[in-house]
DNA sequence: CGGTAGTTCAACCTGACGGTTGAATATGGA
DNA sequence: TCCATATTCAACCGTCAGGTTGAACTACCG
């Protein structure tokens, strides 16, 4: 539906990404920092932080030559709404479906 | 970390795809039916539905010609998880600096 | 001022993804 | 048997995402 979650939900696809948010999770970092783990150059890791930003799930603030980065897990809400949402229904169509099959063999 | 939810992941990037699994969650339906919604050629959608049933959100049953597809929810609880715990981590870590500040404050 | 650390910008390459079209396969019905 | 329906297979194509490298920019420090 929304465009916006589309681009969470992008952006929360590539394995990378999930990554540098658990990192994140743990705390703010630089960065240098949180291209550290990662068997990639800095730059890349710079464009997947930018991706993040953008899908509003990390906050940058500049200090002087030092970029700290903090998680910001309000979008995520939307994806676990979306994922639950759908669990949920399944279960009531579960519930219906015993509920019905209860009720027919009580009559028969 | 599981290579396997890299792959549930990835299906449920993509917009058309989340609109399928929406679909399906009203009740199982076939091929045909899970693409006449769409603007584009079934076999498009024929392919989107293979990509779901590799990631396990989408099981096939063939009956004659007519293949019947239904929502299977299970995957979908493992980004429920991944997402709703980095946003546990972050209230938790909230939480912490609330206490601390506290504390700070009571002392001074 | 000069050098180095932290970060991005720009250009480029490659592979995969999402789509198309056309043919093949298999089942159902007259 | 013949035709239509339901679906996939195979080949192809354009775009874009993720990675690299090299240069630029800005801020700190001797």
């Amino acid at each position: 539906m929304n465009y916006r979650s589309d681009i969470v939900f992008a952006a929360v696809a590539d394995p990378t990404r999930r990554a540098i948010l658990d990192q994140l999770a743990r705390g703010p970092a630089r960065v240098t920092d949180v291209a550290a783990p990662f068997a990639m150059s800095l730059n890349a890791i710079s464009k997947h932080i930018k991706v993040l930003e953008r899908a509003g799930l990390v906050r940058r603030t500049r200090r002087g030559r030092e970029h700290t980065l903090a998680l910001e897990p309000a979008p995520l809400r939307e994806v676990v709404r979306w994922a639950s949402k759908l669990e949920q229904f399944w279960t009531e169509r579960l519930d219906r479906m015993e509920a019905f099959f209860a009720e027919k063999r009580k009559r028969s």
